[in-house]
RNA sequence: GCGAGGAUGGCGGAAUUGGCAGACGCGCUGGAUUUAGGAUCCAGUUCCGUUUAGGAAUGGGGGUUCAAAUCCCCCUCCUCGCACCA
């Protein structure tokens, strides 16, 4: 006999959806937010990117069970590069593909089952949604918090479009590979850089999040305290603000750099002589990505200049670098050859000075015998009022210093950048803003919102400028505040502005007059658990949408300033020890598969294979076990239906106990594993519940409660094979209106307690012993037990060691 | 270079306040049943040792302990993140 898939689960799913059973309550009592990061459509999805909906999938219907009420949405990240790219490569408009896209992913999903709330879907390229990605836009714009400014910007010669930071990968395109360029842009950007401290400060309050992304983030946001300095040029009316975070290492400095792209090089060698060799500087080193810049030896070049130490007026040689970034502190470097790995390069290359301003506790540097800057801290010396300081108290004391100088004091940077978001892509959300010939940057008026991306348009490839700007219909329009002639913004924002708050319209989908009501955000908020993707959103999209719901909280339209309280992330599904892609053709169709094996397999596949959180390899093993583990369930169900106990027994005969016990053990293993997400494990339990099953006498209550316990714990991860099972049995309706199954704590321990006997910490023996067990008895046991006898023969015991239940180990 | 995680049978993986290493599955071996087996059932399966007795074993080396996969020190390799951040 012999489970037929393809029958029972489309009929299982027809039923959930026209029983409603995954519709969210409109007034939960007891709400859970159960979130999986919605997908890019890029084709159908394969089994690679079903692990995070399977996982999901199975820890919301627990949840259900446990009579949450749970919201499990499901939407997609339908615009931007991935789609656009796809459709390209199609000869298919973005628009037509990503529908298409969505529409076959779709029934993919539902092939497998799985409980979302699909009247909530969202598609972020719709104007239903994007109109509010616009409005995003707009309070943005009205807190100060986007604004526009030319900057160096990376451009992907393949994809033709600016990259944010994070898209940029070993100078090459996340998407294409294209080695990434520097041009200079006028772009728009968010201030993401006023919420370091706050994105920083967050963390701490996230105990639910994998302190693995914590970290990363922590090192991302890059928090360095320092100072700031004063310094003047000699030569000129200008003054530097230059960050370091060793004040203590003022009275070494020898020389200054500053960064290629800074502003103010023109002002220092116009008039120059030096002026012709430094721009052709600059024009090399422009031309070289970070990578190059970074792997080649230091170098700079003197800009005739000079600045004023303010300590001891010293006078030190200003030198264009191209280490130097332009994007960290102001831009500029102090250079303290002995105590800088970098400056110290540089200063031997250049033969500048080297002066050792830090000796270490207990030894002297001298500067011509030094191979290596001296980094650790010190002790101060050749530094005025403040030698023989300590170099810790020594930052503090030269800090405090420009500070009543008024020549600096404490400051703060932060490795994180402000996010760049306009793309001269096609496939996006329009950025609502309108350029007055009169009023200069004008905002599009809310109601005049969605700014609608035009279907028509000739060419959308991109070519290097915005496809958008070619479209006059779109481009030309009147000022909204003066009526003059004025265009649009060309550009469209980055997706990652759309996945930023995509978990708040889930909330109030349909809702047309808000992007959310501040009551249903109220009622469902936070995120009780997100599950998705792995560390490589580390960066991106979970710093982003942690961005926006601060934003939106100091906006008053949430109340809660962190989304998400509880973060899972999943390790890949592999094939061949690669990433699934159909690049790479190692593509496990969900379709097929499911045609062929059943959804319920897929799943168990899934669960049983690896813990969620590790790669996992596809393999064929795996679902043979699972489809192994399906028929020898439906056989034994089968078989004994007739005498199935849908009660737990009220008395339970002395030799019955044992089973009944495995029951309980494996109810209360299960439960605690799909609350932790070990779900591998708690398969290997109800297999070893199964076997247990399969070996004792097949009649009795216990071994039909066992049989009922069963389908109920199996639910979660084989729901439709688990409501089969349910009517099977002669139940009605399904197992997810049913409670989730409790068990007995008087029947977690075993009858038999094995006692291990070791000597010298060897396992030599073991004894049973039933009922109360003391350590007396286990030690008259131990001394009568032939094995230990005969290991005991002419020898002393010097010691006992028992460990109550576990362990007698005898020390010889 | 810095930061994080990891290394356990033929394979995927269990086991963490230190207490029987290898749960469960796959594979393999033997048996039963079958016209048949890539079905099913039963038994076995870390390695060495013919069996027994025993010994060895959780990447390698040292240490703490009655007792270490688990704690400490050193080393090797793998994966991920950051990488001139002044």
């Amino acid at each position: 006999m012999i489970y037929i898939h393809s029958e029972v689960e489309k009929k299982w799913q027809n039923y959930w959806q026209k029983k409603k059973i995954f519709t969210t309550s409109k007034n939960p009592k007891n709400k859970f937010y159960s979130l999986e990061m919605f997908a890019y459509p890029s084709g159908d999805i394969h089994m690679g990117h079903c692990k995070n909906y399977v996982i999901g999938d199975v820890y919301a219907r627990f949840k259900m069970r446990q009579g949450y009420d749970v919201l499990h949405p499901f939407g997609w990240d339908a615009f931007g590069l991935p789609a656009e790219n796809q459709a390209i490569k199609a000869g298919i408009h973005p628009e037509k593909s990503t529908m298409d896209n969505i529409r076959i992913s779709d029934e993919s999903l539902k092939s497998l089952g799985i409980s979302y709330d699909w009247d909530r879907e969202i598609i972020s390229c719709l104007p239903d949604y994007y109109k509010w990605t616009q409005w995003m836009f707009l309070l943005l714009y009205k807190r100060g918090l986007a604004y526009k400014k030319e900057a160096y910007v990376n451009w992907c010669s393949g994809c033709q479009t600016v990259l944010a930071n994070e898209q940029v990968i070993d100078d090459k395109c996340y998407r294409c590979e294209a080695t990434v360029e520097k041009r200079k842009l006028n772009q728009w950007f968010f201030k993401i850089t006023e919420y370091a401290e706050r994105l920083l400060d967050g963390l701490n309050q996230l105990k639910g999040w994998q302190e693995n992304v914590k970290i990363i983030q922590r090192n991302w946001i890059g928090k360095s305290d320092g100072c700031d300095i004063l310094f003047k040029v000699a030569e000129k009316d200008i003054t530097f603000k230059v960050f370091t975070t060793r004040p203590d290492t003022i009275y070494g400095v020898t020389f200054m750099s500053i960064a290629p792209e800074h502003s103010a090089i023109e002002d220092l060698i116009s008039g120059s002589s030096h002026g012709a060799t430094v721009r052709a500087y600059i024009k090399e080193a422009t031309k070289k990505t970070e990578m190059e810049r970074m792997e080649k030896e230091k170098d700079g070049i003197f800009t005739g200049c000079h600045v004023i130490n303010p300590v001891n007026g010293e006078q030190v040689p200003i030198f264009v670098a191209d280490y130097v970034l332009l994007e960290y502190g102001s831009g500029m470097v102090m250079g303290v050859p002995a105590h800088d790995a970098r400056d110290f390069q540089f200063a031997r290359k250049y033969d500048l000075p080297i002066k050792v301003v830090i000796n270490p506790p207990d030894s002297k540097l001298e500067p011509s015998s030094m191979t290596d800057a001296y980094e650790e801290p010190g002790v101060m010396v050749n530094s005025g009022q403040f030698s023989g300081l300590e170099s810790k108290k020594g930052i503090t004391a030269v800090t405090n210093y420009f500070a009543e100088k008024k020549l600096g004091g404490t400051s703060v940077n932060y490795r994180l950048k402000d996010w760049l978001i306009s793309r001269q892509r096609y496939w996006g959300a329009p950025i609502p803003i309108v350029y007055c010939d009169k009023c200069g940057i004008v905002p599009v008026p809310e109601n005049e919102l969605p700014v609608l991306l035009p279907r028509k348009i000739d060419n959308y490839v991109p070519k290097g400028k915005s496809p958008l700007g070619g479209v006059a219909s779109f481009m030309n329009i009147k000022c909204p505040t003066c009526g003059s002639t004025a265009k649009r913004d060309p550009d469209t924002m980055d997706t990652f502005v759309c996945s930023s708050w995509y978990f708040l319209r889930y909330l109030d989908s349909k809702n047309d007059r808000e992007f959310c009501s501040k009551q249903n955000a109220d009622t469902w908020l936070p995120i009780d658990q997100y599950i998705g993707g792995t560390s490589e959103h580390a960066t991106g999209h979970l710093i982003y949408f942690r961005f926006f719901t601060k934003v939106l909280y100091d906006a008053g339209y949430i109340s809660v300033d962190e989304p998400a309280t509880n973060l899972f992330n999943l390790g890949m599904i592999l094939k061949n020890g690669k990433k699934m892609s159909s690049s790479k053709g190692n593509v496990v169709s969900v379709g097929k598969f499911v045609q062929e094996h059943g959804a319920d397999v897929a799943r168990l596949v899934i669960v049983f294979a690896a813990p969620p959180e590790r790669e996992m390899e596809w393999s064929n093993e795996g679902v043979i076990g699972a489809e192994r583990f399906i028929n020898r369930i439906y056989r034994l169900v089968t078989e004994s239906k007739s005498s199935i106990v849908k009660n737990k027994p009220l008395s339970i005969s002395k030799d019955e106990e044992t089973i009944f016990i495995k029951i309980n053990q494996t109810i209360a293993k299960v439960t605690g594993d799909l609350e932790s997400f070990k779900f591998n494990t708690a398969i290997a339990a109800l297999w070893e519940l199964l076997n247990e099953l399969y070996s004792c006498k097949k009649n009795g209550t216990v071994f039909g409660y066992g049989i009922y316990a069963f389908i109920h714990l199996l639910s979660p991860f084989a729901p439709h094979f688990a409501d089969e099972l349910w009517s099977i049995i002669g139940e009605k309706d399904s197992l997810e209106k049913q409670d989730w199954l409790g068990y007995d704590k008087n029947y977690l321990k075993n009858i038999i307690t094995t006692i291990v006997i070791q000597i010298n910490g060897k396992v030599r023996s073991h004894i049973e012993i039933e009922g109360s067990i003391t350590e007396n008895i286990v030690k008259e046991l131990a001394f009568k037990d032939e094995k230990i006898q005969r290991h005991l023969q002419d020898k002393k015991v010097k010691k006992l060691i028992y460990v109550p239940g576990k362990i007698l180990n005898i020390v010889v």
